[in-house]
DNA sequence: GTTGGATCGTGCGTATGCGAACGATCTGGC
DNA sequence: GCCAGATCGTTCGCATACGCACGATCCAAC
């Protein structure tokens, strides 16, 4: 039934990929924005945000809950804990990993960062009203 | 009436950003599979997508329509002429821009690119029932 | 206890993505 | 004709993001 992509058909603006890369480029810049004052990217807040809700953390399980490969992952704390927003240290029972922690620095930051959060969250829902945002975010958790 | 952000009551799993960079991801993920047969990444194909619909343009205005800034498009553009699938000639009207097209190489690749761009669309959105789809591709229009 | 497979973190290479600064060029107003 | 400001493309630096290969370590089965 459909008709083969060609050139007249195929609309690169309704497919999800693009759309989806635009509107999360969107949301990162609308987040900066907003947590200008801290200098956090939103994967440095995510993965900051998990540390202090978790207390204490392998990095991988970390990653994995914050949907960061391992090599991701390890950059994003490397610059956290350069900022002295983290410290990693090691289990003695397990000498391959490396356990994550927040500072104090961390845990004082986190409160004002999720205001920022919050609000580029506010910013990049704007153009939907209340009913669409529920939905829409729905829609997106059902994305897995 | 909103409680202020505590590690309690703020979830990030709730939040746009999350979950927009999780399903970007995810369908990233599902176009390098599609398309593994070309080596094209999905920016690569939407600017490849995008110079032949018009078939001749100028760089910065390309980036403009696909959503990438000068810097961004200069790389993605390179990596394109590299394999053969775009050609940079010059406006000596204005010596200024990078006039581009399609070569023959392009426009050949081009068709099963949009074949395997397609079944990285539907495989993203198969989580969604046929209304669900519609509904979030209209939203996510809405989100600019 | 040894060993084979799994897991952890790291390093490298490559590809977006963007801010900032830059030289080259164009354009409008004079 | 000239000049101020805008536009074009490039470069640099930094931050995700991921595949891959690697050494270190753990664990389970024997």
């Amino acid at each position: 039934m459909s008709s083969p992509p060609s050139p007249d058909s195929f609309r690169l603006e309704d497919h999800v990929g693009f759309l989806l890369r635009k509107a999360h480029q969107r949301h990162a810049s609308l987040f900066l924005e907003a947590a200008a004052e801290h200098a956090l990217t939103p994967t440095q807040f995510a993965a900051l945000n998990k540390v202090v809700e978790l207390g204490r953390t392998t990095q991988n399980h970390l990653g994995r809950l914050v949907a960061m490969d391992p090599a991701t992952i390890q950059g994003v704390i490397r610059r956290l804990t350069l900022r002295g927003l983290v410290v990693r240290t090691h289990d003695p029972m397990d000498r391959r990993t490396a356990v994550l922690a927040p500072t104090e620095a961390g845990l004082a930051l986190i409160g004002t960062a999720m205001l920022c959060a919050q609000r580029a969250h506010a910013a990049a829902l704007a153009p939907l009203s209340d009913d669409e945002r529920a939905l829409f975010l729905s829609l997106l958790r059902k994305m897995g």
